[in-house]
RNA sequence: CGCGGGGAAGAGUACCGGUUGCUCGCAAGGCUCAUAACCUUGAGGUAGUGGGUUCGACUCCCACCCCCGCAACCA
């Protein structure tokens, strides 16, 4: 009760391919928020997981020969491994297929919704293209036929259950309007306020067993599985103690990508609404990654693969160039040469050089008394950390590494203009001058942990504070400069 | 077709109706503690195009062009 909870989430993701840096980008986002809040004290619980049932997913395992479920056990643990590539600190990974903890809480859902009256069944009729193995729309047509497949679709006729979303969309239009489901950035809010404008219809929930067989059941009715809503959405909620804990305390954000929004803002609420379950506080939704300016795609095959980049530049720069150089809330670009241009300026010639500085002029010094710290420095950082609050708030990741980043230059600065490698300097004007700088740098670390934790630990390593006193350690080059 | 977002110096971005600010990159000078680094100064933008409103617009309005997402079964 007295300690300020914050539940944060990635969506899960689907787990026909291995992970990409997009998904490697919403992780860092969700992580670096999470990392902030619990580094404000807050009693954080970061979820991210795996969508792993669909009709693609089994047809990826049977064109690899495999089972699904061995299929799926095979893509998560590259997902879960993400985490000591990227140093991420999640506290839990839902699995969709995990029988034990997602699958009752779907089922529980679906009744929810079943018991408010809003699931009824409905004989779906539509075209379907063979080569597709789905329906297709009529847009997807040319001639008559599949655009791809070249093909005439076949109609077909099912039967589905479906959810009355059109009941909710007023409610749900009112609740974005008043940010009581905040959507961030506001240009979002306003796409998906002018989309519910337009009204909602009634979506299909399950498909017929025979087709869909790698999924969660529908409770009550063999002959069905629940299509992607029920089953994916709910993972919110299984992978953080289920029905009753989301009651008491639902998702303080959902970190999704803009492809996404419309499910996140409209079905998802709507779904809860039903179950008479509390709506997630906010949205935040990030752009997407372009590489050297084209759309990623394995088509294309410009995919970027994260462990490869870890592997190469190691796991802060990759951590530092998504959040930095990535607009958070934008789509932004992915390249080599800009990747390494971000390294050498602002890591290696302005972090690392500056911690070099700093730790080697202060090491000279053996153990020392923090003396006063100047009123010029104690309000630059006061400036830099409400900065940073402003932009965490937003969820601006790349605006707050901006705003610690001109902390940084004000250290070099300082430095630069007092000279405490002069040899005139008396030592206690050296010491003082140090510790001024050593303070800059602790802070610069502070605000850097939910970003650069590696980093941040290895500067706090070198600077032993205590009772006043302080001894500092010359470091290890952080970032050596890559050199073309 | 429609809806939404975006188009600003080589790259990434901020604010704003009233001499375009910041970061990286580039050039010159300074300094030498530090990872050929750091500091200072400078060059470089007719703010997508064309109209309009206004004493005055990058900022408001309209049209058009280009890019991105959505367009309901595609996870």
């Amino acid at each position: 009760m007295t300690k300020k909870e914050f539940y944060i989430t990635t969506s899960i993701a689907y787990a026909n391919a291995a992970p990409h840096i997009g998904f490697a980008l919403e992780s860092l986002q969700a992580d670096a928020i999470a990392r902030y809040e619990r580094q404000s004290g807050a009693e954080t619980f970061f979820l991210t997981g795996t969508d792993e049932h669909g009709s693609k997913i089994a047809r990826a395992a049977e064109a690899a020969g495999k089972d699904p479920g061995v299929f799926v056990d095979a893509n998560a643990d590259r997902f879960r491994s993400l985490k000591d590539a990227l140093n991420l600190s999640w506290d839990g990974f839902i699995r969709t297929s995990d029988r034990k903890t997602h699958w009752p809480v779907a089922q529980e859902l679906w009744q929810r919704l079943e018991k408010s009256g809003d699931l009824y069944r409905k004989t779906y009729r539509g075209l379907y293209c063979v080569g597709h193995e789905a329906f297709v729309t009529p847009k997807d047509l040319v001639d008559g036929k599949c655009a791809d497949h070249k093909k005439e679709p076949e109609v077909i006729e099912e039967e589905n259950w479906f959810f009355r979303l059109s009941k909710y969309t007023g409610e749900i239009e009112l609740k974005i309007k008043n940010d009581e489901l905040l959507i961030l950035p506001e240009s979002r809010k306003n796409e998906i306020l002018s989309l519910l404008k337009q009204g909602l219809e009634d979506i299909s929930f399950s498909r017929p067993a025979k087709d869909l067989s790698w999924g969660v059941p529908v409770p009550g009715d063999e002959t069905q599985t629940m299509y992607v809503w029920a089953d994916a959405l709910s993972n919110y909620i299984s992978g953080h103690g289920g029905i009753g804990a989301w009651q008491k305390h639902p998702a303080d954000v959902h970190l999704i990508g803009k492809d996404i929004l419309r499910f996140h803002a409209a079905i998802w609420p709507a779904m809860l609404l039903s179950a008479k379950l509390p709506l997630p506080k906010s949205l935040f939704v990030h752009g997407h990654i372009l590489v050297e300016g084209e759309k990623m795609s394995k088509s294309v095959g410009n995919v970027v693969d994260p462990f490869e980049l870890v592997e190469k530049y190691g796991t802060d720069p990759v951590r530092y160039y998504l959040l930095r150089e990535i607009p958070s809330d934008q789509d932004g670009d992915f390249g080599y040469d800009k990747f390494e241009e971000r390294y050498n300026g602002d890591l290696a010639n302005g972090l690392g050089n500056f911690a070099a500085r700093v730790t080697t002029l202060a090491s000279g010094l053996g153990s020392f008394t923090i003396g006063e710290i100047d009123a010029s420095v104690v309000s630059k950082i006061e400036v830099t950390e409400r900065h940073v609050a402003e932009k965490m708030k937003n969820f601006r990741l790349s605006e707050a590494l901006m705003a610690v980043f001109e902390l940084i230059q004000f250290g070099d600065r300082y430095a630069n203009d007092h000279k405490p490698w002069d040899k005139n300097l008396s030592p206690e004007e050296k010491r003082k001058i140090l510790g001024n700088l050593v303070e800059i740098l602790r802070s610069a670390t502070h605000f850097l942990r939910p970003f650069l934790p590696g980093t941040a630990e290895k500067i706090a390593g070198a600077v032993e504070v205590s009772d006043g006193t302080m001894t500092v350690k010359k470091i290890e080059p952080l970032f050596p400069r890559l050199t073309a």
